[in-house]
DNA sequence: GTATCTGACATTTTT
DNA sequence: TGTCAGATAC
């Protein structure tokens, strides 16, 4: 029975062992909090506590199914079945299916992503005749999430002036009606967004009673994971939830919250110890994950943080491979470096593509990338970006089926009302919305009753609309007795979705049948997996809320070996043997938008450290000196970051003199792959790429300033001294003293093995390496 | 009401 | 560079 207990650590032991009352577990990057969790929860239920009262807050459904997976091993798969596992969105998604009507929200509410909430507000600013300069829909539609995650309601908003008057600073005093506008519009649609997911559950939470007691009562236990990226509205269900037996346990690493920008609150985490009585903290500071030195790089870096909590991340595992940082001259050959340095690991070590992940800052990072990985024919998939789920056409179809479950839901209805066209134009839909919002009803109810209402509408124009709504009536209808997969085959062949694809005929019509088609089969896998739950049904409403809620690394559990690409934010807690961090370069990582504050800064530094330590053998970092960013090539300089890690730790694949900051002089594509063609020119022309490997003119204006002697470019490479044999010693400009361990290589990948008297092992290509002989 | 064109905007990260 | 909403023409 308590033999997984003793898989743990000591460290690891205590937090599983503490039964009742508040704890927190601060965990380092990789020092098993997953494993804490999962087996505090198996322990728990050994201990004799009901699955049913367990509640566990993950930051993905795919962690949770996972860590229910391992439970049910462990414990039994009957036993595990009553657990609550899921994200914070999902698990009170659920919450309000069930007591949200208390509120007014019919059960089977419509979750707006960020798209449909978006298209919602720029339509109430036009339809209030702002300006839409000035109003700008993506601004206030962020605007209004932070509103929502601080719990700042329509009416707090107008009772505090200090916001009002931010507002009309920015010249946008009406930004308060159009945040009633659009709270009483979702309302009215029967939708909820994803700030609404947390905002309704503490509204209902606060506002019944009775509805608290009982969900106190059921949740004697309560664990959040990643509770440093927990925002105010998070906090205070929690807080709310586990007021009544304090069995609340939190694991979070400071060093690792990097979600402020959606309003996460780091001192949540530090202020948790105030929060409740008798806390017992623990602390996990052994790293299972990374060789010695990455770990140690990532500490050298998050060192340079000011406000942390106090702890020493170590591992006792093997030093490993130094951090490589590589240059490119462009962001296409960066690619081509990352695609070529996989391939050869590959060879090399035998190693599966799914062991190697490249990580950036921005998802428009990963077109170069990608380009690279298909040239090469490494198999990759990309997490995040523009999902499956948002591309256009299957949005359309998913919108039907949105309708079909709630009618009432305007953003499904206004995108596919004309899609596939059935004339019913703009001028209609105006007159629609219009009517909806005199009679307070939403737009489905004014058609049902359009033969009721004086719209100046004409008759044939009528005849369509009743058309339309008979056609969601029937297949509300099949939905009372078919599964999600019957009735989305019938609804795309119904709606001639499917075929305005086909006749299209378009390379890019039938990509888009392609997808629908693949939607479809994903909807199958959907129905045959809810067969094997308890309680599911398999209709599409399941299916819905599975869809808006799912992150993409919940999606199809990467069944395929393919090189994972994604954003250092949704890599956080995964780990790769391989980790390439592209696009070190100032202005994108850090941040452009995130440099003009220390906390803003530090928040970068903490995504790095979040990025480096997802690497268990070995780590790259890549940097440009010239990147395509909004059409155009423009200059780019080595991140601050590359300097602040402890130069014990890295290798420069493509050294230069005197660190980062200046550009190199030399060709520093030792990794071939130059473009022959663009060597060729003689001056870099205006809009066309600068010549490879030597300063373009804004370089060579900084290079002048700082160190004159080096204006002028110099020859790419140098002779080799004849003298230099394994156990010479050599003199290095930079490194200084050392003696060669052993030479490599041959011609221009001639390398030699120093150990320098520093004490640093470092290989360096000879046609570059200044070295001095010392005879 | 529909089809095509044009100019603005975008790139910080996500449930 | 690519997408999208709004304007213009049919």
């Amino acid at each position: 029975m308590s033999s997984f207990i003793d898989e743990l650590n000591e460290a690891q032991k205590a937090p599983v062992l503490h039964k009742d009352g508040p704890l927190m577990v601060i965990a380092g990057a990789g020092s098993g909090k997953t494993r804490v969790l999962t087996y505090r929860i198996a322990h728990l239920m050994a201990q004799g506590v009901d699955s049913f009262n367990i509640l566990s807050l993950t930051f993905t459904n795919k962690a949770a199914r996972e860590m229910k997976a391992r439970i049910s091993n462990i414990v039994g798969a009957s036993e595990a079945k009553n657990l609550w596992m899921g994200t914070f969105h999902s698990v009170f998604a659920k919450l309000l299916r069930i007591d949200g009507n208390k509120l007014g929200y019919p059960a089977n509410f419509t979750i707006y992503d960020t798209q449909d909430s978006q298209r919602l507000i720029a339509s109430i600013i036009k339809e209030m005749g702002l300006d839409k300069d000035i109003y700008k829909y993506k601004q206030i539609q962020n605007r209004i999430s932070s509103f929502k995650n601080s719990l700042i309601t329509v009416k707090a908003y107008r009772n505090d002036p200090d916001l009002v008057e931010q507002d009309a600073m920015a010249k946008k005093p009406r930004t308060g009606d159009i945040y009633e506008n659009y709270v009483d519009r979702c309302f009215k649609a029967g939708a909820m967004d994803f700030d609404d997911l947390l905002l309704r559950t503490n509204e209902l939470l606060t506002r019944y009673p009775d509805v608290l007691m009982k969900y106190q009562d059921r949740f004697r236990y309560i664990l959040v994971d990643e509770y440093q990226d927990t925002n105010h509205s998070q906090y205070l269900i929690v807080k709310a939830l586990a007021d009544r037996f304090q069995n609340i346990c939190v694991v979070g690493d400071d060093a690792q919250s990097i979600y402020s920008f959606r309003g996460a609150n780091i001192s949540n985490i530090l202020n948790f110890q105030k929060d409740y009585d008798n806390v017992g903290m623990y602390r996990l500071e052994q790293n299972y994950r990374s060789t010695r030195n990455i770990v140690n790089a990532a500490n050298s870096v998050i060192g340079k943080n000011q406000n942390q909590i106090e702890k020493v991340v170590w591992t006792a595992n093997d030093d490993g491979a130094v951090i490589k940082i590589h240059r490119s001259p462009t962001d296409a050959e960066e690619g081509r470096f990352v695609a070529n340095s996989i391939w050869e690991h590959r060879m090399q070590e035998q190693m599966g593509n799914g062991e190697f992940a490249v990580l950036y800052r921005t998802n428009s990072q990963s077109r170069a990338i990608e380009d690279a990985l298909r040239k090469r024919d490494i198999p990759y998939r990309i997490y995040g970006g523009l999902s499956f789920y948002q591309r256009k056409e299957i949005k359309d179809v998913l919108s039907y089926l949105r309708l079909v479950i709630n009618p009432k839901d305007e953003e499904a209805l206004k995108r596919v009302i004309n899609f596939p066209a059935r004339g019913i134009g703009g001028t209609t839909l105006d007159k629609l919305v219009v009517a909806a919002n005199h009679y307070n009803r939403s737009i489905f109810e004014v058609m049902e009753n359009i033969d009721r209402i004086d719209l100046k509408i004409n008759s044939g124009t009528k005849r369509k609309l009743q058309d339309f709504v008979t056609m969601i009536k029937s297949f509300q209808v099949m939905n009372e007795t078919t599964d999600a997969f019957a009735l989305s085959e019938l609804v795309t062949k119904k709606t001639g979705i499917l075929l305005e694809f086909k006749k299209d005929g378009t390379p890019e019509g039938i990509g888009k049948m392609e997808n629908i088609e693949e939607l479809l089969n994903g909807i199958k896998d959907f129905v045959e997996g809810q067969k094997e739950i308890d309680g599911a049904t398999g209709n599409i409403a399941e299916f819905l809320e599975d869809v808006a809620l799912a992150t993409d690394l919940d999606k199809d559990t990467g069944d395929d070996d393919r090189v994972a690409l994604m954003t250092i934010h949704l890599a956080k807690g995964l780990e790769f043997p391989y980790v390439y961090i592209v696009g070190m370069e100032e202005d994108l990582f850090p941040s452009g938008m995130s440099m003009s504050t220390r906390s803003e800064l530090e928040e970068e530094r903490r995504l790095f450290y979040v990025a480096l330590t997802r690497a268990e053998k070995q780590a790259y970092l890549t940097y440009t000196q010239n990147r395509y960013r909004w059409g155009k090539l423009i200059d780019a300089e080595p991140s601050r970051f590359l300097e602040e890690i402890d130069e014990k730790y890295v290798e420069n694949l493509t050294p230069v003199d005197g660190g980062y900051r200046y550009k190199s002089l030399i060709n520093p594509d030792i990794f071939g792959e130059v473009d022959k063609s663009r060597l060729r020119q003689d001056k870099p022309v205006r809009g066309t790429p600068p010549i490879i490997g030597q300063p373009n003119s804004n370089q060579l204006k900084k290079l002048r300033k700082i160190r004159p002697q080096l204006a002028e470019p110099v020859g790419n490479t140098h002779t080799i001294d004849p003298n230099l044999v394994a156990g010479s010693l050599v003199n290095h400009t930079r490194f200084g003293r050392g003696k060669v361990v052993k030479i490599e290589g041959a011609g221009n990948d001639r390398k030699a093995e120093i150990m320098f008297d520093k004490g640093d092992i470092k290989k360096l290509l000879l046609r570059f390496a200044k070295l001095e002989v010392i005879h």
